[in-house]
DNA sequence: GCAGTCGCAACGGTAATTGTTACGACCGAC
DNA sequence: GTCGGTCGTAACAATTACCGTTGCGACTGC
């Protein structure tokens, strides 16, 4: 499947974000985040901005603009972020339509679809079982 | 994240085969399923390689040759045919080692490598749940 | 006005999946 | 023993998503 590493990124952004601030810090800047997780700053811009469209940071600009937190991390789950980067689903149906005139080509669709939503009914409350508040925690409880 | 459709078209595959078999049908080949999955038998053929490689189907091959099935479909849950396909891992960590001087960088992958373990253990009880002889059910029962 | 940072467009690289062609290997029928 | 139908597999292009990077305009406190 795809090795998608969106949430993890975003998490980490969220989690630095947080720590920071609870540190005194007014806001955070893509430069610092992106030292952190080792990436492009531009890519953890473009991951703020998703979650800025969602609610969940918000940023300023001009002279010491960076990011901060637009709600609490207790009260902001995995679930959150997960919506705000609008993932596709996590199984596909075919690329083409089936063969309409065969009786399993027909109804392979629909028996899936009801496996499928399911499962991301089921991944959704498992994400939304966890907060930041507890990553964050889980963070500062590795071992050095 | 990734649209692959590579456990429903295996689904179908096994739906297919099962039905023709029920109809008294020795083997089916790739070229059958790939009309119904509406798709290139190469792509059937790769597919149920991995099936095999797991012990679900068999192959013939030769003249009259074609694929059968290698345990009922009522001892095959989709995540039977999950693992046999290997699919990577559901999220993903960082691509490059995040800062291991900062506190969150050297937490992060921690602490969401045990939500995600998680996550995928539930996926799998999901999956444990659904037999091929229930997918083929339901799609013969599905109205026309 | 200046400096620092975001917003965003553009482009190339990488990787996985899918579709396609090609061809050798196999084996029952004749 | 040849033939025809099918699998097994390699090779390649096309597509898609994501990631990394560069460049530059927009914004704002000083």
């Amino acid at each position: 499947m795809s090795a998608n590493s969106r949430l993890t990124i975003a998490a980490h952004a969220l989690a630095w974000i947080g720590l920071y601030q609870r540190q005194g810090h007014e806001v955070a800047t893509s430069e610092q985040i992106a030292t952190s997780a080792n990436t492009n700053p531009v890519v953890i811009r473009r991951l703020l901005g998703e979650l800025r469209r969602a609610g969940l940071v918000e940023s300023r600009r001009g002279v010491g603009a960076g990011w901060s937190l637009a709600r609490e991390l207790e009260s902001m789950t995995l679930l959150d972020v997960y919506e705000a980067l609008e993932p596709g689903p996590l199984f596909a149906m075919h690329r083409t339509t089936p063969d309409q005139e065969c009786v399993v080509g027909r109804g392979i669709q629909p028996a899936m679809r009801s496996v499928y939503e399911g499962i991301e009914q089921t991944l959704r409350q498992e994400l939304a079982r966890v907060t930041l508040a507890d990553v964050l925690r889980d963070v500062l409880a590795t071992p050095r």
